[in-house]
DNA sequence: TTTGGAATTAGAATAATTCCATTTTTAAGT
DNA sequence: ACTTAAAAATGGAATTATTCTAATTCCAAA
């Protein structure tokens, strides 16, 4: 993790209210280590290698913070259990239901604006989430 | 459950070569009788008026089976049980962290369109789900 | 009307997540 | 550095959602 990231993970949680704990920082830095879609109990191994007394519970209390401060995205599909991503970016999600793989898909700016701008007067978006569900062709099966 | 509907099932069901059972028409006519997003426990009490012995196993073995035939979308949000909505035509979903009401929003078939064509050659959607976090007025607080 | 496969059932098993009571750590003030 | 109070982490138990299993029942086609 660079100093960038350690500065803007410091100034979200305590824009929060939150303090930089070592298991906040290392969860994160695991995060932001690998870029795909691992749950609760992959960043668990993960993490373990660096702080390997950390708790189950605290990688989840730790996930809920950053995602409360927007640090970590969550995405849940069907009802597997919940995986945490960190590509901020504006994009989507893509699961083939041949492979099983979650394919990030970049999103253009436009179409961004345009599913805020659908939005009537009295709802106020946070965020959002977007996901297809289809497969893909044998070259994105890498 | 008119004669259209009820139709609409079997062709459905029998188009992915399964039967319809008495439970899995019930458990349909049940979801479109409210237009909400129960899970599968509330289904569970919801269908058991009907059919009172009906197990909550059989409850998720049909909405597996209404869902994989497209007459049932089933929604995920944060950690919570998966929930299932009746409401087929194109449209995301608003959940509003204040009252945690998930509110249907009809999509614009310009915006839908655009979605569609946002994935690259290579990537083939079945199914799409949008979903807004974020707070709502008073106003629709219903 | 049989009959074989599909579907249902109840309950046990598993898996994900949350809770709780206790201990440790942290930030802020001396 | 030394308190101290609040926040966070911990381990394990508890809860909850979902899936599995083995035994029955049902249905559609011959």
């Amino acid at each position: 993790m660079n100093a960038k990231e350690r500065k803007g993970l410091h100034s979200a949680l305590k824009s929060k209210g939150l303090r930089p704990t070592r298991q906040r920082t290392c969860v994160y830095e695991t995060i932001l280590g690998k870029k795909d879609h691992p749950n609760a109990d992959e960043i668990l191994l993960r993490v373990r290698r660096n702080l390997p007394t950390i708790s189950l519970a605290t990688v989840y209390n730790c996930l809920d913070a950053l995602v409360d401060c927007g640090l970590v995205r969550q995405v849940n599909l069907d009802r597997s259990p919940s995986r945490f991503c960190p590509n901020l970016t504006p994009h989507a999600h893509f699961k083939c239901n041949r492979t099983g793989k979650i394919h990030d898909r970049p999103m253009d700016p436009q179409v961004v604006a345009s599913l805020e701008a659908s939005l009537p007067k009295g709802f106020t978006a946070e965020n959002f989430d977007l996901s297809f569900i289809g497969s893909t062709d044998e070259k994105n099966h890498s």
